[in-house]
DNA sequence: AGCACGCCGACT
DNA sequence: GTCGGCGTGCTC
């Protein structure tokens, strides 16, 4: 009898470890489906992995059941988990789970239920005993509501003398499936035997009526119901018991809007558009084509080519997985898809709630939408026969993700590309050094499109031809703000950027300023006694933020008072320094009181729906100054932008990390490449105290090959990536000495087994405390393990808790 | 993560 | 002798 291979989904599952099952029922098991076996005392879900003829010399416990109709996983996607444990040293299960919604792994819960042979004492406690429910588990609410009635209102201590004298016992079980309710209507003839007071009820009922259609029943999400409605969730279930309605968990979905609508015509491709168009789409087909990296500057016409190439795959009956950075999934890029595959489209993004997200991952398991689009995450959608993955921007950092597993959704989706045949295109205006240099060595076909193309649009709908033509990248003027200083201008505008603001007013054309950092001020410091005012809990200052007139701690998310003393000295001659998003946003308006200015930062985009009505204000010309954090760097089309001045480049410049300049270098470039993107021509002013420094001096002249000549002979020096690769062992944990015990004890650990598996190509450096030393109260320290697949070293690493692996940073802060 | 088992100290 | 504290170690 053969027996199955199951990862658990359960922590203790370390490593890449399955644990092997018999089927003696007989199920219709196979590989990718999700079943429910026993787990020490407990029934836990796991996903069968495969099956093999091993003999163990212990008994297998059953498969109990399984809790899926088909495989929920696809071989080739069973193989990527297994990629990211090996590679990202994380656990399968771990891996497995990033490929499954919430909703679609069930959980068990623990419930209650009477002994079936109470032990000795049970007399004192019969009493207690009586009035829970006989026979079936209960819960403990249940347990609790009926003991409270015995206990004057304190039934916890009860409940515990029964369980631990063995009178009550604890059981594992299948809990409901997760799934979103549906509700079923079909129609009801008899009403009237609703009471009369029940007012909610009447109201659920005469909603349903009025929006059931003739012929066929009405099927529809419970919560969408309700809230339509106006009544709670509750109300419908009540008519489900009474048996107007039925309620169904995981109930087939109608598909919304049938695909077969029109989508927007495309524009004609510049001859640049076309010949890269046309070599990758030939490649489509393909068995297992060669990744392309497409380096085009900003404004290039990228997205086109990604458009085209997701028709081409939907003509050859494929799918497409498009990957965006969270911060560019605005509703500017989705609206694109949709509009030119409409209803076939899966947008995937933060926003959503279990239910919308877990129906999307039903909608392409089922091949009802075929384009995905979405963060990180996309990367694990169930597309069937994907034959395109995109992944734009593919140098943004928010790829990577920062919990484990900590995956890199640009290398996952190129182990994607290599299992599944899909041809995989990155695209950037400024390439990760990673990305270029595995480009150049011939791993990655390389396409650059270096010419600007301006886009008229025509008021839509229209079938009028979208006008394209040439326009020249941004002018960039580098501000030296030390000779500012000099010339006694301690304004955060420079002469120059403040003049070229109004120039742009007058002209009623719209201006972007930026600077990476939020708030007012970003130190504050007692003028008499020096105290500088930090976090209680990290050991970095407090940023005054005007808008609340708090100071906050961006580490932690921690609010305090405005200190009106000093709480050292108690002088009242505080000092605010250094500025904010906040601060240029006062600044303008009281240097440029007609214009009209929107802030657009974590502070403001917060809430939902807040990045599209900004978006929308300044689209419609409703302001003429958007204010902003690296929020507005990426992938923001709006071409009445002509101006756009960088407050300070300086903010990543000098950070102790080795990626300081390749980062300050993408998001100047970024940024300046958000200037011009219309007919008229656009002007950058870069302020900074580093006017000399390559990084600004290259991104002033959007000269990415440059910068990669220059910063590739520093990391082959100091043997950093991409040259050498890096991993890092995080630990955090309270108490200052413990976490340097911790980190010396790990470090130690590491040394012994190095030497035990004889590897001689790998270097250990630290422990050293992070950068950061202190966040929410916990001390960080941290291990680099640098040479060729550190994975030798750290797969299954018995690591105590509190520490965290890291394979191929994006930052060693 | 739980929940065993197991080995020590405070009590009926 | 028993109950119960929480330190290690296992879960097919």
């Amino acid at each position: 009898m053969s027996t199955y291979e199951v990862a658990v989904f359960h922590p203790a599952a370390r490593g890449s470890t399955t644990f092997s099952y018999s089927n003696p029922a007989n199920l219709p098991v196979e590989a990718g489906q999700l079943v429910s076996v026993p787990f020490g005392q407990r029934v836990l879900p796991g996903l069968v992995i495969g099956e093999s003829d091993s003999d163990p010399d212990f008994e297998l416990k059953p498969i109990q059941s399984l809790l899926d109709a088909g495989p929920v996983m696809s071989s080739e996607q069973i193989r990527l988990a297994r990629w990211i444990s090996e590679h990202y040293c994380c656990s399968l299960s771990e891996a497995l789970k990033l490929f499954l919604p919430a909703g679609v792994r069930t959980r068990t819960s623990k419930w209650l239920v009477k002994a079936a042979e109470p032990p000795h004492s049970r007399a004192e406690l019969s009493y207690a005993l009586a009035a829970l429910p006989d026979g079936r588990p209960f819960s403990r609410t249940t347990a609790l509501t009926a003991l409270a009635r015995l206990t004057a209102g304190q039934p916890q201590p009860l409940l515990k003398q029964l369980i631990s004298r063995g009178l009550v016992k604890e059981v594992w079980a299948e809990a409901r499936r997760s799934g979103p309710a549906t509700l079923r209507y079909i129609g009801q003839s008899d009403q009237g035997k609703l009471p009369e007071r029940a007012t909610q009820l009447t109201r659920a009922l005469g909603w349903l009526q009025a929006h059931k259609p003739a012929s066929e029943p009405l099927t529809i999400p419970l919560t969408m119901a309700a809230k339509s409605a106006g009544v709670s969730v509750g109300a419908f279930r009540r008519l489900a018991g009474l048996g107007y309605v039925e309620v169904v968990s995981d109930a087939p979905l109608t598909s919304e809007e049938k695909p077969d609508l029109v989508g927007e015509r495309p524009p004609v491709l510049t001859p640049a558009q076309r010949a890269i168009y046309q070599a990758l789409g030939a490649r489509l087909g393909q068995d297992t084509p060669k990744p392309a990296l497409l380096h085009g500057v900003t404004a290039s016409g990228k997205t086109e080519i990604y458009l085209r190439l997701a028709e081409d795959a939907l003509r050859l009956g494929q799918s497409a997985i498009i990957l965006v950075p969270e911060i560019a999934l605005t509703p500017q890029t989705i609206g694109r898809f949709e509009r030119r595959f409409p209803g076939r489209t899966a947008a995937l993004h933060s926003q959503l709630t279990a239910g919308e997200r877990y129906r999307l991952w039903r909608r392409v398991a089922s091949g009802d939408a075929t384009i995905v689009i979405g963060a990180r995450s996309a990367t694990f959608a169930p597309a069937r026969r994907l034959g395109l993955i995109v992944v734009d921007e593919e140098h943004e950092y928010s790829y990577k993700q920062d919990n484990t597993p900590r995956y890199h959704a640009r290398d996952a989706a190129l182990k994607l590309g290599e299992l599944t045949g899909a041809l995989v295109v990155m695209g950037s205006a400024t390439p990760a050094l990673e990305t270029y240099s595995q480009a150049l060595a011939g791993r990655f076909d390389l396409f650059e499109l270096s010419e600007r193309i301006a886009v008229r649009r025509p008021p839509s709908p229209s079938h009028a031809p979208i006008i394209r033509r040439h326009t020249d990248m941004p002018a960039v003027e580098i501000v030296d703000l030390r000779a500012e200083l000099r010339a006694g201008n301690r304004s955060i505008f420079s002469r120059r950027l403040a003049r070229l603001i109004e120039h742009t007013l007058s002209l009623d054309e719209q201006t972007i300023l930026f600077l990476n950092r939020r708030g007012t001020s970003t130190f504050v410091i007692c003028r008499d006694c020096g105290l500088v005012m930090t976090c209680r809990r990290c050991d970095v200052s407090l940023v005054y933020h005007r808008d609340r007139s708090d100071l906050l701690c961006h580490l932690c998310g921690r609010s305090e008072r405005t200190p009106e003393t000093c709480p050292q000295c108690h002088s009242t001659r505080i000092r605010y320094f250094g500025a904010g998003t906040e601060r240029v946003e006062a600044e303008v308006r009281k240097r440029f009181p007609d214009a009209r200015v929107v802030r657009w930062d974590r502070d403001t985009a917060g809430r939902p729906g807040a990045h599209a009505e900004m978006l929308r204000a300044f689209q419609e010309r409703r302001a003429d100054i958007m204010v902003g954090t690296q929020m507005i760097a990426k992938g923001l089309d709006l071409p009445a932008v002509t101006l756009v001045g960088i407050v300070s480049a300086d903010v990543t410049l000098h950070l102790p990390d080795f990626r300081a300049a390749e980062r300050t270098f993408q998001l100047l470039t970024q940024v300046a490449g958000r200037a011009g993107r219309g007919e008229a021509a656009g002007r950058v002013v870069l302020q900074t105290y580093s006017p000399s420094h390559y990084a600004i001096q290259l991104a002033s002249r959007h000269d990415y090959t440059t910068f990669y000549k220059m910063e590739m002979p520093f990391r082959q020096e100091r043997r950093y990536p991409p040259t050498v690769p890096l991993a890092r062992l995080m630990f955090a944990g309270a108490g200052e000495e413990r976490a340097e015990q911790q980190a010396q004890r790990v470090a130690a650990m590491l040394r012994e087994r190095l030497a035990r598996l004889a590897i001689g190509d790998l270097e250990l450096l630290g422990p050293a405390p992070a950068y950061h030393r202190r966040v929410r109260g916990k001390y960080r320290w941290q291990i680099l393990v640098r040479g060729p697949h550190p994975q030798r070293l750290l797969a299954d690493l018995p690591l105590p808790p509190g520490w965290a692996i890291d394979v191929e940073p994006v930052t060693t802060l």
